[in-house]
DNA sequence: TGAATATATGAGCACCTGCTCAGTTATTGT
DNA sequence: ACAATAACTGAGCAGGTGCTCATATATTCA
């Protein structure tokens, strides 16, 4: 522990991450905070119906079988973070997915899941 | 409400996502816990460190200034979720990522985060 | 075996999350 | 203006999270 962080490594030292090789603060702050917009199963559901086209409150609720309340508050989450955009249309506000990325990442989610899970299973009948 | 959900909609009624695209309660929870595992800063920069290689877990701790306790704990969380494997080696317990998808969706987020606050900013340099 | 080092673990605590309930605001139609 | 419908919001609560501290276990070396 003499060297200094970007300092080579005394020989024999083991090799693997440094202080170098770390992103900022704030960088892995805003890294957690996409993640955790997803790690919940009603945002996530929320997410993923959304992937198929925008949405009424409503109409979330009752696919989702939870309260308008409950999915109004994780909306309002959602749109802090910037995951989804809304617009008026009459009584309604419709919401959609507002970034790409968003949809990628659960699909890659998914995927990755899939994997982990299916073991014993044919395909992916699960989901 | 009178189709089922599997039906065309009555005209006019507005299109976006039904029951009949949604995924199953495991499949959610699963997607979710997959999340909810770099939804926070300290693991986030455990996952990231080992994506440059394998390390003990002393040396985590002062690249996070963490105590190794907390670091300890995170990584049983995140061994739990099948995210990293260990292997001994002599005193030390080498940590390394056990699923490639980690890394992409880790990588994925980088840019999103990274498309999303680098508003008035050159390029990458507040990473 | 006994000391030193590395890691793991349990208890406890301050803080955070996600829900429900009740009440409010907004929009449309009469 | 009034009632009806859709959505939003604040308070409050049960349960969960992440940390520290103290202690236990594991491994190496003398």
């Amino acid at each position: 522990m003499s060297a200094s962080a970007t300092a080579r490594r005394p020989k024999g030292d083991p090799p693997g991450p440094t202080r170098a090789n770390a992103l900022s603060d704030r960088a892995y702050h805003a890294i957690a905070e996409t993640f955790r917009a997803l790690s919940d199963p009603t945002r996530a559901r929320i997410v993923h119906l959304l992937s198929f086209g925008e949405s009424s409150v409503n109409r979330l609720a009752e696919n989702l079988t939870v309260t308008p309340s409950a999915v109004s508050h994780q909306l309002r989450m959602l749109r802090q973070m910037g995951l989804v955009r809304f617009r008026r249309e009459g009584q309604q506000a419709l919401y959609a997915l507002d970034d790409p990325h968003v949809a990628i990442l659960f699909q890659e989610a998914l995927e990755h899941v899939s994997d982990y899970l299916q073991e014993g299973r044919k395909s992916r009948e699960w989901l």
